[in-house]
DNA sequence: GTCGTTGTATCACACCCGTGATAAAACGAC
DNA sequence: GTCGTTTTATCACGGGTGTGATACAACGAC
């Protein structure tokens, strides 16, 4: 067998340069020549990894959300089960694991950031549209599952309708990573962790 | 006096040929070739009208932010004084203002866009930077203003705290401009409306 | 050693871009 | 009519893009 240390380790590393340059400069500075002088390869090099830029932007997006993923259901697991906490604790828990989705350190910042701006690429650039869609679907069945188990354990109030509350935390949290992506300086991770907590405790039941 | 039958409307012609293009292709294909072509000039025109297209798109983004600016003011004129209401009228008409910063019809639908594509833009271009800072601001003391007030007429409760409330309720607004906009099968106008609506009753005081 | 696969590195091509320079046309003032 | 300004229209240049083709180096198998 011939050299191939690792193929897909080297993809990986050519992902990562990916991101850096979209961190840096947004999707349309990802070019072949600039990746590849952000890996400290030659373009040939990338092209032997790669055999087109779309395969290259989808697999790099493909990576970004495989990750973010990952990183989601470790600290699901990572939490176990919560159904015997008090309903306040279960609230907290249920946002320690929606954070996961928020830009509270350097790692979410750039995750966020990448995925931002893949997905606003992804209303214009077809390659994208799938990704994005499953995406899209992927936080809202997160989202769904986590009021849903909140109020079987009577973690919060029992005649909110899911979907309508789906839809309304799916948007915050949205809505709080671009702001915090856009407007650093007006949202920081404290505000998005604060208003958060303060969304799921707006919906605890009613004291009795 | 030579030609000159209306300089700034050419101005606004060629704006508009920015939007549909960024509609259709993002803020990236609005080169000046193709904003010429859908605007029906030629590249010299446009470019006697724009000393460059650092220009022509910081004019689009001013122009666009404008239009909405202007939309929201007409609104809260028409609406007029709403202190005398009851409550749940107070939020509806609340809901009304904000709703104009929503994609809810075809006309907010192409503003939303095109604003969510120059501010996520503004990331990495320099020269959009302090027009989406001062959209954030914008954005924001619309957003406290509408809550203050109803907070001052017991449109909402008392004990809410504004600031949280304020960047919570402006990343919902966000976030459902961005969903709608980029799954529009997932995110309509109803739900839209219906998310704003069920925020704001959210804050309603408690029965007494 | 030789051979063949894998990885690197370059070249060239066609395309699109913003912009400077310049010419030509259109039009009002006189 | 002439003059001068405004508007429209082209050309050319340098730079960046993805990609096809191709050559060269590295390395394991034999």
């Amino acid at each position: 067998m011939p050299k191939q240390i690792d193929a897909s380790t080297r993809r990986l590393e050519v992902v990562d340069a990916v991101f850096r340059v979209v961190m840096r400069g947004g999707l349309e500075r990802a070019s072949l020549r600039t990746v590849a002088d952000e890996a400290g390869l030659n373009i040939g090099s990338v092209r032997h990894y790669f055999t087109s830029q779309q395969e290259l932007m989808r697999f790099a997006m493909q990576a970004m959300l495989d990750r973010v993923s990952a990183r989601l259901l470790r600290r699901i697991d990572e939490l176990g089960d919560v159904s015997a906490l008090p309903p306040t604790r279960q609230r907290q828990r249920a946002a320690d694991v929606l954070a996961e989705l928020l830009p509270l350190d350097e790692e979410r910042h750039a995750e966020v950031t990448v995925f931002i701006d893949f997905v606003t690429a992804a209303r214009t650039n077809a390659t994208f549209a799938d990704l994005a869609a499953k995406a899209a679907l992927g936080t809202r069945a997160l989202v769904r599952q986590t009021l849903t188990r909140l109020q079987q354990t009577a973690g919060i109030r029992p005649d909110l309708d899911l979907d309508t509350e789906t839809e309304r935390l799916t948007a915050l949290m949205d809505g709080l990573g671009l702001n915090a992506i856009l407007h650093p300086e007006l949202v920081g991770a404290d505000t998005c962790d604060a208003v958060l907590r303060a969304h799921l405790d707006s919906l605890r039941p009613a004291r009795r």
